[in-house]
DNA sequence: CGCCGTCTTGACCTAGTTCAAGGGAGGTGG
DNA sequence: CCACCTCCCTTGAACTAGGTCAAGACGGCG
C-alpha cells in the first residue's frame, strides 16, 4: 500500500508549497482554508469523465492524472496534478477528463459551487478564475509544442518539467509508473524506458532506481531545444 | 493580390458570423461596437511573438495564424482563427505566439487595456473572459489529442474541424496553404496531400481545386476516431 | 522464498519523413 | 493573347524513428 513516495519519506507528508505563482494565491487561499482533507488510494478515481463538476480539488501530496480513453482503446493522459495544484477547476459543469490519482495522494476538497459563489461577489476571485484558466490553457500549449518533437526530446522535455514542478531542483520522485509518462508524451512505454537508459548513459541523469532520477547534466539536456 | 476566397466570390466580402457559442457574445458584441475595421494582406503580420499584447482582434473575413519556430527552425502553428475568431485576447501583457493573416483578411481591431478595463468595472465581462480562456484552452486539449491519432485521422480532423468552423457544412474553402496545414497538424505537406489523395481516392472527400473541397462521404470520415 | 507487477533490452517491422522529380494555376510582361 | 515564371501542390522511391513483439530482469510484498 505505501508507495515509493512514502516509503522513501518514512513519513506520508511531504513538503508541498513549491514555488506558487503569486497570482493564484487568492484562490488556492481560499482552498487551503476551506478545503476539507482527504487521502485518496492509489488508482482511485476522483471523478469521471462527463460527470457533473461537484467538487475542486487541491493536491497535498502525491500526484493525480487526468485523462481520456479514445475509441481504439488507448488511453490520453490530458495532464498530471502535483502538490500545490488545483483539480477540476473549469467553466463547465461536467467534467472533460477522467481523474485519478496515480499514487496514494492526500486531497483538499471544496465544493465547486461555493468557489463559484464566491466568485460572483468577489471580482478579484472572479480575477483569479481567468488567471487560472489562462494558466491551464498555456500549459496545454507548452504541452502540444512538446508532441512535435522528437522522442529523445519529448523525455527530455518530461524530465526538465518533472524537475521544475518538484521543488528539488536535481532529484525527481516519480509519482507514477511508466506507463502514465508514455500516456503523457505520445510514446511506447519501451520508447520511454530506451531514452531514459540513453539518457542515462550519457550521464544526462541517474536512476538510482526507475522512480527516482538525478538530473547530473543538466545543460547537455537544456542544449536540446 | 486577390486570393482564392475573393476569387471565388467575386466580392471580398464573406457571410461572417456563423454559428457564435451565446457565451462570449457579450465580448465579441463590444468589439464590433468599438471595434476599427483593418485590411490585413497576406502574410502580413499582426503581432510578434514576445511583443507587447497592445490590441486585440476579431477576424471579419479571412483567417490568421499563430505559430512560433522551435529552435530547430520548424514551425509550430498553435491555431488557426477564423471569421468571428478573436485573436490576441490573454491574460499576459506580451504575446506568447506570432499572429499573420494566411490571406488577405479583414479585421476589427480594439485595445487590449480599453477592453480590460470594461471587465474590470463589468462583471459580465470579466465572466466572459474566464469563458473565452476556458473555450481556448479546450481547444487546444482537443488539439493535443489530434496528435496522437494517425496521420491519416488528424487529416481527416482537420477537414472535419474545418467543415464546423465555416458555416457552409459540405464545402469548405481553405484558406490557406499546405504548408500551413502541415505545421498545424505536425505532419509534412507531402503526408498531407497524400492523405488527401488517399480521401479523394476513396470517394469520402472531393476535391475541386487543392483549396476547395467538397465532403462527400461524411460518415466514412467520422467513423475513423 | 517465491510471486507478480513493473521495467528494461533486443530484434524486427511499419508509418511517416526525406529526397527528388514533375504538374498545375494564376499573374505578368511581351 | 500567348508565353513564361513562380509558387504550390502532387507523386514516387528510399530511408528511419519509433512501434510492436518477445524475452528476461528487478524489486517489493505476501
Amino acid at each position: 500500500m505505501p508507495t515509493q513516495a512514502i516509503s522513501t519519506n518514512g513519513s506520508f507528508e511531504q513538503p508541498t508549497d513549491r514555488a506558487t505563482p503569486a497570482g493564484i494565491r487568492v484562490l488556492t487561499g481560499t482552498v487551503d482554508t476551506i478545503g476539507i482533507p482527504k487521502i485518496i488510494s492509489r488508482n482511485a478515481e476522483l471523478y469521471g469523465e462527463s460527470k457533473p463538476a461537484g467538487y475542486v480539488y487541491k493536491v497535498v501530496c502525491g500526484a493525480v492524472r487526468a485523462y481520456t480513453v479514445l475509441l481504439d482503446g488507448r488511453r490520453h493522459i490530458d495532464a498530471f496534478y502535483l502538490p500545490g495544484d488545483i483539480v477540476g477547476l473549469g467553466v463547465e459543469d461536467v467534467h472533460a477528463f477522467s481523474a485519478e490519482a496515480t499514487t496514494r495522494s492526500k486531497m483538499l476538497i471544496v465544493n465547486r459551487s461555493a468557489l463559484l459563489a464566491l466568485a460572483e461577489r468577489n471580482s478579484d476571485v472572479a480575477h483569479q478564475l481567468w488567471l487560472q484558466a489562462a494558466r491551464e490553457k498555456q500549459s496545454v500549449q507548452r504541452r502540444l509544442l512538446m508532441l512535435k518533437l522528437t522522442a529523445q526530446e519529448r523525455v527530455v522535455a518530461f524530465v526538465l518539467e518533472m524537475a521544475e514542478r518538484m521543488s528539488a531542483r536535481n532529484l525527481i520522485e516519480l509519482q507514477m509508473p511508466r506507463r502514465d509518462i508514455a500516456d503523457y508524451l505520445g510514446l511506447t512505454i519501451e520508447t520511454v524506458s530506451r531514452m531514459l537508459g540513453h539518457m542515462q548513459s550519457t550521464a544526462a541523469i541517474e536512476m538510482q532506481t526507475s522512480r527516482r532520477i538525478t538530473l547530473r547534466n543538466l545543460s547537455a539536456l537544456n542544449r536540446r531545444w
